[in-house]
DNA sequence: ATGGCTTATTGTATAAGA
């Protein structure tokens, strides 16, 4: 099973990007955040057309999410149900056999901010949602745009950025507590080296200069770790003509 | 040096992303 997790930042710009991909890599689930669409704009008929069901959380604009996958889409969740929330971030279902939970973490803008202080409610609800999925889900994958930089080495510039916004203290233990849940970033179980990044800023150069961060994760239960046998950032997409700020994440397991 | 790009909006500048 191949899982993958992009935020294409606007699927109506992305979607030959996504196509092409999805043609080429042929994965089990594509999770995508930031479609920034409603519903009723949502390509399902595009992807139908290529062998892809689709299941969409959507608003104008900002935010949405979607998961994309050959096979049948059981038991869809859209939002968390312990969080009432405006913003469209969470959408889950099972795919043969694995619980897929898809989310866009919020960003937070800066530590000083109210959206900062959503950031940590929401992933405080976010933590107590998973929770309950994992009783009912041994085989539980959340994949995302979590917006943390779990550790110094996941981050271009540490010092740079020593405090901020998606490497602060507060986000990197929201995130610990979800590994103590006994979730694994998987990425991590399969490579150990620094500058692998899934975000370049558009500004500046950042992707030829690889000044980037490692912000989008796929996190899996403690069953599935074994199963697990690649996770690779996939630079591809990134590098072809206005492409999303991020670049997919890709896991396979033995399952 | 708090910008640099990119996206969406019913716009002609602003907000947001990270």
């Amino acid at each position: 099973m191949k899982l993958a997790t992009w935020n294409v930042n606007s699927l109506n710009v992305r979607l030959p990007h996504v196509l092409d991909w999805l043609n080429t890599n042929q994965p089990d689930a594509l999770c995508l955040q930031e479609t920034k669409q409603e519903d009723s704009k949502f390509p399902y008929e595009a992807l139908k057309e290529i062998g892809y069901n689709a299941i969409h959380n959507g608003q104008k604009t900002y935010n949405g999410v979607a998961i994309l996958s050959p096979h049948a889409l059981e038991n869809v969740q859209r939002d968390m149900p312990n969080f009432a929330d405006e913003q469209r971030r969470v959408i889950a279902a099972t795919i043969q056999g694995v619980r897929v939970i898809c989310a866009y973490v919020v960003n937070g803008q800066a530590v000083d901010s109210d959206k900062y202080q959503y950031k940590l409610r929401w992933l405080q609800a976010f933590h107590a949602w998973l929770i309950d999925e994992l009783k009912q889900h041994a085989n539980l994958a959340v994949l995302g745009d979590y917006n943390i930089a779990p550790q110094d080495r996941d981050c271009h510039d540490p010092a740079a950025w020593l405090g901020q916004v998606l490497v602060s203290p507060p986000e990197r233990e929201a995130f610990n507590q979800l590994l103590s849940l006994g979730l694994h970033d998987s990425f991590r179980l399969l490579n150990n080296e620094d500058g692998q990044f899934t975000w370049w800023d558009y500004r500046m150069a950042g992707f030829r200069r690889n000044l980037g961060m490692r912000i989008d994760h796929i996190l899996v239960s403690t069953p599935l770790t074994s199963a697990c046998t690649t996770c690779v950032i996939d630079k591809a997409p990134r590098k072809l003509e206005r492409p999303s700020d991020h670049t997919p994440v890709v896991l396979e397991l033995n399952v």
